[in-house]
DNA sequence: CATGAATGAGCGTTCATTCAT
DNA sequence: GATGAATGAACGCTCATTCAT
């Protein structure tokens, strides 16, 4: 997984399985024993990966303070692993739009994420988009967060002030 | 190009270039007359889309009205162009990350997208991110526009509404 | 003729014909007017080429001198030519184990060069070869101008003595 | 690589790969597990057949005769192994014409001829070209024993006289 | 006759996947 | 289970040749 993280990365979605193998130190055909397919791998890792960043960005969240404060938590939290996984989270957004991605896959990305969705619906509850379906704020706020991470991972100088550009953005909109 | 666009959409980057040609309605290697690569095919069509797309957003600009009214005008024609063209849309997003696009594409798509930064720029100019780089900013109108349109398209029966929610979004994170 | 010469020299014999067309300074399509296939064109440049290169060899033959003068001059008619057109020489070496060459053209070659093989047959008639068959005999000779030819291109600034060399050489095997 | 040198000399150095995949009894893309292109195959076989026929040439060589019956040993050996394998020597000529081949390759085709070229050397020394450039002497008795296996492979009936023929004529040049 | 866009068969090469060891 | 050589379908691209203008 950690392999094909790197060569994803560093080839893109088209890397060829045995260079996969090869950094996972493994034989090329050993890679199938583990994966039926490259698409299955894929799937898998788009799903781990997704789990990983979610659960990173829910880590330490204080349940009982203020709504604003538990979501600039989280938004943090999301930013670092971010930052400090870049390659996990460019594979992830690679794979994302990945046509070998299923329908089934996608599903389970978005269930990892419930707890940031659920956070969401109740930071909007009293907010100007409490009449917007929860998937389309859920859908801003991800986007969002992609392209404070882009500038983030682009100018690394200026993460921090962006990361608080980005969550100050948000707020705006939904709390 | 539309035949490109189309089987982009149906098949994704990876689709065989003898498709397109077929698509066409010309031979397999005719294609290489007008497009010496596929790469090169692909980059092409990206600037045509997001060219095609920038000026239906421009369009019938009203250039003495209040800015917000402006803005609401450009957001609509880009909505509308989104929803009437779903497959140069679909096809623009995936030619949008594939490791095919240039540097100088990319670059080119930006100068096309010029009029609708510059609107954004006197926008948020007396707003709260006064502040924020202008990439920054224009990265985050993107992704709010890139996420309303794929509402849109999911949920045509609520496109309307969809739509001005995404504008209002936007509008209070910037304006 | 002259420009597919050019061309076949930079590009050798897998040079396309739309190249060769070019560099004549006419259309694409043009070329298959002139010759029915590249093939054909291959075969008619071989002879064109061979038979210049026999002529140039024979000119000014001073009928009643010695042999060995006789056989000296050709020589040295034969050399200079090389010399001087060095891309006919080149163009002509790889036709010359082109499979696309017809045996009916390499016999019309042969036949181009019967003055240059009359005059070989009298120089040997007393010499040390006299019993080979002539075809043997013209083929050595052949092969020893071949490589002095190379030499004398190669490296310019000897071109003189190397052409000596070879002579003598030849001599010393036939005459 | 015995299939590569049998489809070549049938169809020439444009032989698909395909062809000489199926002549070797492996797939179609096997042929590049073994060599990473074509024309890294054919480097390879030129040198291979090079080396090959330089070995056999030099087989048996009375180190302690005369000069002449050295050189007289070698040459007897070099056109037999040409008679007998005039597949191979068919392809290493048409290999040696090749664009594809590398200066590397033919720098090592000539250090496979060291030994040949080391007798000729020591051949020459008293003889009339012991002024001339080893590299022309050396390219001269190429090209006579080109020539000669033309003629044995031509007409084998007479191959014995042409090889004792071109020996003569080889060693009045050079002895 | 000249043109040059169109053709489509054919090629070298790649790579996901299989399977005998 | 692990291996890695073998597979062969598939792809991007080339180019000799044709033919409507």
């Amino acid at each position: 997984m950690a392999a094909a993280t790197r060569v994803i990365v560093k080839q893109g979605l088209g890397a060829p399985t045995a260079l996969i193998a090869r950094e996972a130190g493994v034989a090329n055909g050993s890679l199938f024993t583990y994966f039926e397919t490259k698409a299955e791998l894929f799937n898998q890792l788009y799903l781990e990966l997704k789990t990983q960043m979610a659960s990173a960005a829910l880590e330490g969240l204080p349940a009982d303070a203020e709504l604003r404060a538990q979501f600039a938590c989280v938004w943090s939290n999301w930013m670092r692993w971010a930052a400090r996984n870049a390659d996990e989270r460019r594979a992830l957004s690679l794979l994302g739009v990945s046509d070998e991605l299923t329908p089934a896959s996608r599903a389970a990305g978005h269930r990892a994420m419930a707890g940031l969705a659920e956070l969401m619906e109740r930071s909007r509850a009293n907010g100007p988009m409490r009449e917007a379906p929860l998937a389309f704020v859920a859908a801003i706020m991800n986007s969002v967060a992609e392209a404070t991470m882009d500038f983030m991972a682009h100018d690394p100088a200026h993460a921090e002030s962006h990361c608080e550009l980005g969550f100050d953005a948000l707020w705006r909109m939904v709390g």
